[in-house]
DNA sequence: TTTAGCACTGCTCTTCTGTAAGTGCTGAAA
DNA sequence: TTTCAGCACTTACAGAAGAGCAGTGCTAAA
């Protein structure tokens, strides 16, 4: 248990280091904690012993450790107003009914990462829930035609299919017809399911060559994986004092261009999480701050990168508006 | 005009720089050179002289020009045969019928630049040929519904369209019928214009709530653009030795996230083309590879960005196999 | 025209030095 | 018991000095 005076110190630490990416002395909190420098000195000292506070050389100001971070989001740090213009620049995108939800999270996070110079993910993927509303086929010549997936949430999914040898149009249009008949409402990862054991053993009394056409739509449909990763202003993190190295600075370009790694952010919590440094598993000198959202039929994550020094209130509130707003639709 | 001797000179260096990235001293020349460095020496102050070679200090060995890397290029380089497992990775890609010819481009451009550690940008746009062949429309509940376009070549937009108030489907899918048969054939970036000029003012007799539709349909398909942008390997250039400060790091990347930058590196001509440093207004630090490609109603540019110490005759082997392969299609 | 020999130059790495920022400790004052 | 002024001490950082190295240009002879 540490005392009233050790949290206002942590706290200050924690601000000023936030603020200035350097090293805190002993002098520079005199003033707002109304002693010498000596007392603070001391406390500081404390709080070294506790954990919570670290030196970068011996001699050096003090510097917040993962644990001090730590206390000082649970128990230290008040829920921020959104400022005004954050809030002006979110609110533009919230509120356009022509933007589909998707498109809405998509953007925000965008501006997101633009106001706070932070790097932000949009992880997506679609629901197992969504159910095929209609499947629809243009022609597009002799061999290729395109085939469209629309699911009840609205996503569409489009496929070229190509088939050898000459096939006539109506066969075409009496296979798309019966698969029609017999998918639709079926939950998009049984697609494949409902082709083999319903299509198949009944399409060769309506259409002549189904063996071709069955084959191109088998294959067309049997991957709607669909996942979705959209990184935003990667830029923006390697721009911090604390990644000032070329090697570091490749370490954490070369993570964001690993698919894996960057979908091992995904989250399965539904409150919105904070992973300082060796909490997260993406890289030890970051703070990933994280939620999980359900959708219009989409579930996935909205994440935020930065260093540990983060503005760890303005985030969260800003991540709590995008996740108010878009809970709701 | 420069001698046998020193085109061969010029030769060695920039193969030696190429692979090395360290300025090439005379001494190491002399085997090869079958005389002494001294004699080298003379002729590298020589090809300095003309412009085609630089020191990075009084003392120091010499590095190619920009100069001395075009006339490389130029004079110089002859066409490398590709390596059988370059040759082998790309071809499983470029044979796979079952790809449409757009996804053989990325994922060819994908290979190479995991094959030459350099970076690669597919740029894409739907040429203003493509003609509308079919919109579709899918209801998916009270006030939205999704809009289809499909071209003559198979690409496929859609679009979510919200529609205020309550209207009747049949009047949706009159309004749909409507556009279809005004709209298939045009192409796409003049469809906003047919939407005015020939469906708006005979909308009224056939539509009750043409208001309400027609500007839904014309938001929706007001803006076409769909040009895409697709960066592979940004990590790749960064590791080059050219490229080991923060700083530097930092440009490039922040380069790579603007759009309108990425953009430029479009190219108008039909061949292989090699801008090297300050030939490019990308960074004069890197070379540009590039080439234009009409494929399939979609126009765009493949290049290839690595330093201007780049292994040229490689990359432009590999960037002529995949144009060969792509431009039949 | 070629080349051996030599003086010279700048880079790089290490060592050293002074300065600034900050600490811990001690003993006295509150 | 807490606070604090004063002091000795530590480290980072920046700049200067020196040694070694790689490579050059020039010269004079073959």
């Amino acid at each position: 248990m540490i005392s009233k005076r050790q949290e206002l110190l942590l706290k200050l630490i924690v601000e000023d280091y936030i603020k200035n990416a350097r090293p805190v002395g002993s002098k520079a909190l005199c003033n707002v904690m109304k002693c010498s420098s000596a007392t603070i000195r001391s406390e500081m000292n404390s709080l070294e012993e506790i954990g919570l506070l670290e030196k970068t050389h011996i001699s050096s100001g003090r510097v917040p450790s993962e644990k001090g971070y730590r206390y000082y989001v649970d128990n230290i740090m008040e829920p921020k107003k959104l400022n005004g213009e954050d809030m002006l620049k979110l609110q533009t995108i919230v509120d356009n009914k022509s933007l589909i939800v998707n498109d809405i999270i998509l953007k925000s996070m965008e501006i997101i990462s633009e106001l706070t110079h932070y790097t932000t993910i949009v992880l997506g993927k679609q629901s197992s829930e969504n159910l095929v509303q209609k499947i629809e086929v243009v022609p597009i010549d002799e061999n290729n035609i395109v085939a469209i997936v629309v699911t009840d949430k609205g996503h569409v999914e489009h496929k070229n299919i190509y088939i050898p040898g000459h096939v006539e149009v109506v066969e075409i249009k009496q296979t798309v017809d019966l698969i029609n008949k017999l998918i639709i409402g079926t939950s998009i990862n049984n697609v494949s399911e409902v082709l083999e054991y319903q299509v198949k053993p009944i399409i060769g009394k309506y259409v002549k060559q189904h063996e071709i056409l069955y084959n191109a739509f088998y294959n067309a449909f049997s991957d709607f994986a669909n996942e979705s990763i959209k990184v935003n202003g990667t830029k923006n993190i390697l721009m911090q004092p604390e990644f000032n190295n070329a090697d570091k600075i490749r370490e954490i370009i070369s993570k964001f261009e690993d698919k894996d790694i960057v979908e091992s952010i995904k989250e399965e919590d539904n409150g919105i999480n904070i992973y300082i440094g060796s909490e997260n598993n993406f890289d030890d000198d970051v703070t990933i701050i994280k939620t999980k959202y359900i959708v219009n039929g989409e579930e996935g994550t909205i994440a935020l990168i930065g260093p540990k020094r983060m503005e760890y209130d303005r985030v969260v509130t800003l991540l709590n508006y995008i996740k108010e707003n878009i809970d709701g639709k």
